[in-house]
DNA sequence: CATTATATTCGGAATAGTTCCGATTACGAA
DNA sequence: TTCGTAATCGGAACTATTCCGAATATAATG
């Protein structure tokens, strides 16, 4: 654990929502003003490997990082790309079952729910509203 | 729907498998030499907002794309990359609950389930034994 | 403490996937 | 045929990420 990734590392854990890498590197910037990009990358991908964070993934191409490694779900607006916990009373299987007719060694399931956060749909409906 | 559109479309049916943009656009090439690749990624954007084609993300940024409208899942390589339609037994929810807390429109699910194809396996395996 | 080895950092260049844009071309309606 | 709209081509631009070489920090050893 160096410095550098100890900082990248408790900024995932402060900024609490699921920031880019971008994101979280405009923070550490703040505390670690010569940082550079590269140093976030290989970081965060390093906490990933150790699994001490979490990659969510959705529409768009960036990933986003999460410091909460519960098992719990996320939900994707797809207008402003922000990514949510989502806490609702669907069920999501837990547990993946191995047996495929293909022959694949299941290992993990990527599960994003898409929509419209409130935000932008209030947005959306004033600017109807205008129009 | 001009010529090139018409070919986009029935080649991403040919394909079968589960192209990206770039293997769309060489295989159109062939029948369309003078084709640009800007032309192949308008009309797959324009095949997907008319619901003929859906999407499908895993690891890595590139996006695949699918013929098969009908409800399915799909299981991606994490070491190739190659993305398959998956027949297990275990259930997903087909029926989202749009009700949560965080007040998101609810109005899609990605799923994507992420493991090892059977070709890796193997190579991964013979690799294994020569060392 | 000095020395060496190893790992990490910085900075920028390179890459990959995708989108955008201006100029040209095809298509349809009047 | 003419005009207007839409689509195409080609390439530049953009975004997210990875890679690489040189410099620096860290750790272990004598």
């Amino acid at each position: 654990m160096t410095k550098q990734r100890v900082i990248v590392f408790n900024t995932v854990k402060a900024l609490g929502s699921h920031p880019t890498a971008f994101e979280i590197f405009e923070r550490v910037r703040k505390e670690l003003p010569g940082v550079s990009l590269s140093t976030v990358y290989r970081n965060l991908s390093i906490l990933v490997d150790q699994g001490d964070i979490l990659t969510v993934r959705g529409i768009g191409q960036e990933v986003h990082y999460d410091h909460n490694l519960h098992d719990h779900y996320h939900v994707q607006c797809r207008i402003c790309g922000k990514v949510s916990d989502i806490h609702t009373d669907f069920i999501i299987p837990s547990c993946i079952n191995p047996n495929n007719e293909e022959g694949y060694i299941i290992e993990d399931m990527l599960i994003t729910l898409i929509g419209v956060c409130p935000e932008c749909a209030n947005r959306m409906k004033v600017e109807d509203e205008d129009a």
